[in-house]
RNA sequence: UGCCCAGUAGCUCAGCGGUAGAGCAGGUGACUGUUAAUCACUUGGUCGCUGGUUCGAUCCCAGCCUGGGCAGCCA
């Protein structure tokens, strides 16, 4: 049988080909005087091949009744086109119709609007768009991979049904199989987990760094790369229920460790993805984000900018920019000091490092003025925050302190601190939001469409 | 969850206190090595839902639903 070939090797042979074979999607017909242009997608890249289907055609009558969204498998020659504007097309000697479309295929050969599209989530891949989105999602995937393999972490799949709760991580979905209509109960009336299938209340994860920091306390340096799960109701571009986190840790690392490897990282995967995705950037750049291009191959230009907490809001506080929210030593940075320190004072990545112990979780490591810990967030211009990470306190003493502060009990993290107990070292770590990422480097400015099927509140519909 | 904006044809949108229009898509025909082809004709709507005001509501008001933006939570 004859192999297919994919459109995007088709547009890149380099030469004319005999007897040759491609499948996919009708994007769109045009009818000639004795033939009918088909253009055809299969995914492969952005492009559509050029296929010329004869009026001598036994099929012909229902080749000039395809609409756009069919499938078709086409044998036949590749030749050089006589037309402008490709540089293969094909002469089919056999155009097999697959499956056909209707005149309710939503998509249009017109363009639609992301909203639109999110509706048909099932459909929206075979958009340029979404097309192009999921490419480079692939490609970034890999990216991450690769950049951690070459530098010897191990990868380590942290469990996604947890017992524990990342504590300030945010809200976190159940996982039970108990009979929610009628729940084994205690004798004080409270839901009895201890009935339930692992034999205690367990939810899915919001972060695998508890996880990842044993396995860096024997594997040296480690990552994880899975979903994980947020039940927040946040109703924002860049909040997803579900979304795909990655989690380096590193054993024998300081605070100052952790910023360089989030700056290479997030060099190396916009750099990846320039050189192997090219045609899909351009394609946001042209439809998506103007000045994305410029703006990528700026931030691969320039370290990025470090201030302390301390030093940002100083910043803040002397731009003489009128802000809606006060900026306080103490509080949180808000959204728009963010925005300003990356997007207007620096107008590159910027990482603010050593914040305030009181608003950060109890495992960042506490610094010798006693007052910040070594906590890191790296923003980026137009989505925000796009890691957050710390050095860990290494120091059994400190860290009971700090948990007590935070009203937790030792009793609940109890291997926790037997990696402090059993030949204790410093480490650090953070965690990257893929998709944020994803939206980075692609320009799209809603998480919900760099997610093949998006998870939001009161939104599982696919 | 809070604040703001929107919901009119399959899609994108215009419009108006007297029950609606364009472009594209679909259909028909013409033309053509075309490129989101072009030209002509044409089908298509309980104007988001429920109430209220009014002689009369798609239009004004209220509530609800859905979508979007921003904020909080964070990645």
């Amino acid at each position: 049988m004859l192999q297919t070939t994919s459109v995007k090797e088709a547009l890149a042979s380099a030469s004319p080909r005999e007897d040759f074979l491609v499948r996919g999607w009708v994007r769109t017909r045009r009818d000639a005087k004795t033939f009918s242009f088909l253009e055809l997608n299969d995914g492969s890249c952005l492009k559509n091949l050029q296929v010329i289907a004869d009026a001598a055609l036994p099929n012909y009558a229902e080749i000039q009744r395809l609409t756009t969204g069919a499938s078709v498998s086409v044998r036949g020659q590749l030749v050089p086109s006589q037309g402008q504007g490709q540089k293969w097309e094909v002469k089919a000697a056999a155009v097999e119709i697959i499956g056909t479309a209707d005149a309710t295929y939503p998509l249009q050969k017109k363009g639609h609007t992301p909203e639109f599209l999110r509706e048909i989530a099932h459909l929206r891949p075979r958009s340029n768009l979404f097309g192009c989105v999921f490419r480079v999602r692939s490609r970034l995937a890999f990216a991450v991979h690769q950049f951690f393999q070459e530098r010897g972490f191990a990868y380590v799949h942290t469990p996604i049904i947890t017992g524990s709760d990342c504590e300030g991580a945010g809200e976190l979905f159940r996982v039970t199989t108990l009979d929610l209509k009628n729940p084994p109960r205690r004798e004080d009336g409270e839901i009895d987990s201890a009935k339930d299938f692992f034999a205690r209340p367990t939810y899915l994860t919001v972060s695998g760094q508890l996880e990842a920091e044993a396995f860096a306390c024997a594997l040296s340096k480690v990552y994880t790369f899975g979903p994980t799960f947020r039940a927040e109701n946040s109703n924002t571009s860049r909040h997803a229920s579900e979304f795909w986190m990655i989690e380096p840790e590193m054993a024998f690392c300081d605070l100052r460790g952790n910023m360089g490897l989030a700056e290479e990282f997030v060099k190396y995967l916009i750099r990846d993805v320039r050189t192997h995705c090219a045609e899909d950037l351009e394609l946001f750049a042209k439809f998506v984000d103007k000045g994305l291009l410029e703006r990528l191959d700026f931030v691969l230009d320039r370290p990025f900018q470090r201030v302390s907490y301390t030093e940002a809001v100083e910043l803040l506080t002397q731009s003489g920019h009128k802000f809606e929210y006060p900026v306080e030593y103490g509080t949180n940075l808000q959204s728009e000091h963010e925005r300003y320190l990356t997007e207007q004072h620096f107008k590159c990545p910027t990482t603010v490092y050593n914040y305030p112990k009181e608003i950060k979780p109890f495992y960042m490591r506490l610094n010798d003025d006693d007052r910040t810990v070594t906590a890191m967030d790296v923003l980026v211009p137009g989505i925000g925050e796009i890691i957050g990470g710390s050095q860990r306190e290494e120091r059994l003493d400190v860290l009971q302190t700090s948990m007590a502060r935070h009203h937790l009990d030792p009793k609940d993290y109890g291997w926790y601190l037997d990696l402090r107990r059993y030949g204790t070292v410093p480490h650090a770590g953070f965690g990257m939001g893929f998709e944020r990422m994803l939206m980075f480097v692609t320009g799209v400015s809603n998480i919900r469409d760099v997610i093949p099927f998006a998870r939001t509140p009161g939104n599982a519909a696919f």
